[in-house]
DNA sequence: GACCCGTGGGC
DNA sequence: TGCCCAAGGGT
């Protein structure tokens, strides 16, 4: 394989079918501010274009550079993350935030080491920053950059144990102009035309150098080691109304959904506590089931309801007509919902 | 290296 | 429907 031929190629490509991004230079026009490369980035980890777009509008309207970002209420942040999900990507994003102002003057730094050494910035955030808003050589490796370079060496050893040998090859091919362009080119290829599934090789440009094509089974790469099965768990959700507002409560700083707004709930494990593990002894109804799907656990979720007259501590009341400006992560908004639409049933 | 950490889309 | 996957990072 000509190396130099590959990003040579891949530039082609890139120049006329690169996708217009609301956080992407347009063609021609000097690279994007750094607070916005980064910001992006940080939503996009494991999260889907399409995902993410309505919330870089938001933040980027709210908190248009870093310094506004790292003096901005947290509560209010974590609000504006909530549905993205990854919620420890938040708490960095703040942590950050602040690190660039107080040991960076407010500018990001614009070498990988010191990036890396910020919150929520790994190998991959730091390579990708470096080349796409500092115009310098770095060597970008994610899921899609993995999944072109294992087809187009037909690499064949499995991830996750592969990943420093590919970031080799991904060394060799990655070429010493244009690296921030060749990274976004390899994730808009991975993206549309080499899919983990029934990949476009008619559309690829980099089919003529593909040693996996040659194969004839492109799709079957890159290998991936087994993965463990997803328990189950089950839990109990409580709604206690008082007054048109129900009971907020804010969860643990770390952890799952961690620093987010919820609804209290009791252990979430193989028996239900239901109204066993209830915060107050009150008259429970049940408004029934949500299944909600995690990363590692899958959830069915009771949702009990119930009013109450005295106070609870540790938490607020909350206006339940103004429920979606709370901040509540999908699992407890839709427990909110199942609530509520069991509420006006009632009526 | 293994495990934890959300969510929604595609098939 | 259940499973796979995604512009990963932290511990």
């Amino acid at each position: 394989m000509r190396v130099d031929a590959v990003a040579e190629n891949l530039l082609i490509w890139y120049d006329a079918h690169r996708r217009r991004l609301p956080w992407r230079a347009e063609p021609g026009a000097p690279a994007p501010d750094p607070y916005r490369v980064w910001l992006s980035e940080i939503m996009l980890q494991q999260t889907t274009v399409a995902a993410v777009k309505p919330y870089f509008d938001r933040f980027t309207t709210c908190w248009p550079t870093v310094t506004d970002l790292a003096f901005a209420d947290e509560a209010e942040v974590m609000s504006s993350w909530a549905g993205l999900g990854y919620y420890a990507r938040a708490r960095n994003l703040i942590a950050c935030a602040r690190a660039v102002m107080r040991d960076h003057g407010g500018s990001f730094p614009n070498n990988e080491e010191e990036l890396r050494s910020l919150p929520g910035i790994g190998e991959y955030t730091a390579a990708a920053i470096v080349a796409i808003a500092f115009g310098r050589r770095a060597v970008v490796v994610d899921a899609n950059v993995e999944r072109v370079a294992s087809r187009l060496f037909a690499f064949a050893e499995p991830l996750p144990a592969a990943r420093p040998a590919l970031r080799r090859l991904v060394d060799r091919i990655t070429p010493n102009e244009r690296a921030g362009d060749f990274a976004q080119a390899m994730m808009d290829l991975g993206s549309g035309i080499c899919t983990v599934r029934s990949p476009k090789c008619m559309l690829c440009a980099l089919s003529s150098d593909c040693a996996a094509l040659v194969q004839g089974s492109p799709e079957t790469y890159p290998m991936k080691a087994a993965r463990r099965a997803k328990p189950r768990r089950r839990g109990t959700v409580y709604w206690i109304e008082r007054d048109d507002h129900v009971w907020l409560i804010r969860r643990p700083g770390k952890g799952l959904l961690g620093g987010m707004r919820a609804l209290p709930s009791g252990p979430w494990t193989d028996e239900d506590p239901g109204v066993a593990g209830a915060p107050m002894p009150a008259c429970w109804s049940d408004a029934g089931t949500v299944s909600h799907v995690f990363t590692h656990f899958a959830l069915d979720l009771r949702v009990l309801t119930t009013r109450w007259t005295a106070d609870v501590a540790g938490g607020e009341w909350w206006p339940i007509d103004q429920i979606e400006q709370a901040g509540l992560p999908t699992l407890f908004a839709r427990a909110a919902s199942r609530a509520i639409a069991d509420r006006e049933q009632e009526r």
